[in-house]
DNA sequence: GGCTTATGCGCAG
DNA sequence: TGCGCCTAAGCCA
């Protein structure tokens, strides 16, 4: 259930307890298996993260690309690990921990040209050091709303319901502006408290809009819709009046009509 | 036990 | 634009 900010710390979490030595790569559910068969037993040199896509470079130049989609999710377990419970897609068990994958939308071996293929159709990455012109030049002339474009991953990559939900409130604006409304400064808004969103995402790995200040606790204890200012809720946290869900780029979007105006 | 929902996206038409 | 797919959890009866 990731956006950009999971993607970012899995890869980081997974090369710091995988990587550097072969794994016993497996499919118990066997939807991964003959592909698990290609990287078994060699060793993984890296693991990178762009947008929400996943890539576990193994040596000969042998990827597995993870999308994790709307269900998958990764949990952890200590080496060597009993039987998978569930449908586990893809296990990889390394030294001291196994990794269990399930539900991605997309988990197979590919080779550097898919690899390639793969990040050409994604946009800008705000975690992997996108700057805001770039964006902001793909931005500017659509006659889209925003709420769109900042779901479509070839306009910026990772941002997802939520944090879009979220950086729109932040804000105050409205879902349905057009890309082509904004100017300059109301974009550098945007993109300024998009960049801060995800990077706090990816330091706590979970998404966190409200301030420690206005959750009355700290952040890292934060569960479920507390951690957020607009997202799943029903009133709005700033004006109290009820908080509007319509859909806006076929998804469900949460927002403040009174508050999100500009 | 069944139904709905969920941080996504590719594809047919 | 709408449909299908992936899996698990929460809600209801």
């Amino acid at each position: 259930m990731p956006e950009g900010h999971k993607t970012h710390y899995l890869a980081k979490v997974h090369h710091d307890c995988l990587s550097g030595g072969p794994l016993k790569v497996t499919s118990p559910q066997g939807r991964f298996r003959s592909d698990a068969r290609k990287v078994s037993n060699r060793v993984l040199d890296q693991v990178e993260a762009y947008g929400k896509h996943l890539f576990y470079h193994f040596e000969g130049d042998r990827i597995v690309h993870v999308h994790l989609g709307r269900y998958g999710s990764f949990n952890s377990l200590p080496s060597p690990p009993p039987s998978p419970i569930g449908q586990v897609r893809m296990r990889l068990q390394g030294e001291r921990e196994t990794i269990d994958l399930r539900g991605p939308t997309a988990c197979r071996v590919i080779g550097p040209d898919e690899k390639q293929a793969i990040l050409d159709r994604l946009g800008p990455d705000p975690l992997s050091g996108a700057r805001q012109a770039e964006v902001w030049s793909e931005i500017q002339d659509r006659r889209k709303p925003i709420g769109t474009l900042l779901l479509d991953q070839s306009v910026i990559a990772g941002v997802g319901n939520i944090f879009r939900a979220e950086i729109l409130f932040e804000i105050g604006m409205s879902p349905h502006r057009l890309g082509s409304e904004l100017d300059r400064k109301a974009f550098g808004e945007l993109w300024r408290s998009t960049v801060a969103m995800m990077k706090k995402g990816l330091k706590y790995g979970k998404i966190i809009s409200v301030t420690a200040k206005e959750a009355g606790q700290p952040l890292s204890q934060l569960e479920g819709n507390d951690r957020f200012r607009v997202y799943g809720h029903k009133m709005c946290s700033r004006c109290d009046s009820p908080i509007s869900t319509p859909d806006v780029g076929s998804r469900r979007i949460y927002y403040c009509e009174r508050c999100q105006t500009r």
